[in-house]
DNA sequence: GATGTAGGAATGAATATTCATTCCTATGAT
DNA sequence: ATCATAGGAATGAATATTCATTCCTACATC
């Protein structure tokens, strides 16, 4: 039987950090939730900030991979391009319901490591790529690709925020209007 | 001999708030950047809690005045009565540098009291009035309030967090594109 | 000198981290 | 197969640190 209490502490830990924020998240009640001893999770990590940077990089590291294995560059079509990306992030929150939430309340935390600020820049990086193609095609808004990102990226959370939440209900229909809404959002009209 | 101790321990606290977050933020820290001592805010503030709450709600309540001081129901003309709102909240983001910043990342905190909650609740009422007239109309989107106003405010508020940090320049012309951004996100096409 | 205000050291509760001890499990000898 | 032993894993009580809050002293102002 595999050893998992790696995998209990980071599971227990993102919870708690997605709910509460990293300051007000205790190791012990991580210790709790995960139930393993405190002295536990010192085994697995060097302390509380090393927990965090770790479930940073592999949070966003599986994000990044959904993006990548769709390819979306073997379309030239930019607005099929961004529907497949669009579905990459709907899924991703869908099947990860706290995940999204904890990447956009910790990417800017002032106890992330070096390691963990590139990866996160790699991951806008790859989505400014995207956005570059669609500008030199002439289909997207010549704003700055950041701005862009911030655009859908920032309406993109705010919605799923309020479905986490409960205050809108999710269903197919919401989805593709919200997708034509950011598309609308940075296209040229 | 006005005292502005009270106006101090504001604004030195709003600047830790944003940056830090505030369970990050200590109240011998807040002292120090008020330049008063650890006990002297403990006679403006019965504790950190009130403090933090006193602070949102008055932002809240600036950030509220600042709409409601434009009266933007004296046109029909929904995308003029947009660009007035939109330029509120340009406004507010200049001239508060951290405010928005620190509303935005302390609107769900888990130490906000009911009277918070309340003013905070106001808040979104009144954008929701703006956007449930102009659904009336035909001009917009017929999502759920709540789901069109966090496309808006969430584009804007990751924008202006980007022009903050200093990654993207602040000019008339980007505010203006954005704006038709913003727009476009949730006019009917 | 009485009263109100400020300061910051002192306090105690909460928290991260350590460490001596216990608990498993795999291996090997009988 | 049974038992013995070792060594890594896990534990949680103990420790060190940090922090919100209190409290006592000093300084104004009247």
């Amino acid at each position: 039987m595999a050893s998992n209490k790696r995998e209990d502490i980071l599971n227990a830990a993102i919870l708690l950090f997605a709910e509460r924020g990293y300051d007000a998240t205790t190791v012990p009640k991580i210790a709790d939730k995960a139930q393993v001893g405190a002295g536990t999770i010192y085994r697995y990590f060097e302390n509380k900030e090393a927990l965090v940077n770790a479930l940073f990089q592999e949070c966003i590291h599986k994000f990044l991979e959904a993006f990548k294995s769709t390819k979306p560059e073997s379309t030239t079509d930019v607005r099929q391009q961004f529907h497949v990306l669009f579905h990459v992030m709907v899924d991703y929150a869908e099947n990860n319901t706290h995940e999204l939430h904890f990447i956009d309340t910790h990417c800017s935390g002032h106890y992330l490591d070096e390691k963990s600020k590139q990866i996160f820049q790699d991951f806008l990086d790859f989505l400014k790529n995207f956005i570059e193609h669609g500008k030199e095609q002439g289909v997207l808004c010549l704003l700055p690709s950041d701005a862009l990102i911030a655009i859908v990226y920032g309406a993109f959370s705010h919605l799923f925020k309020l479905i986490r939440i409960g205050v809108i209900q999710e269903s197919t229909e919401l989805l593709d209007s919200i997708e034509e809404c950011c598309w609308n959002a940075i296209r040229i009209h």
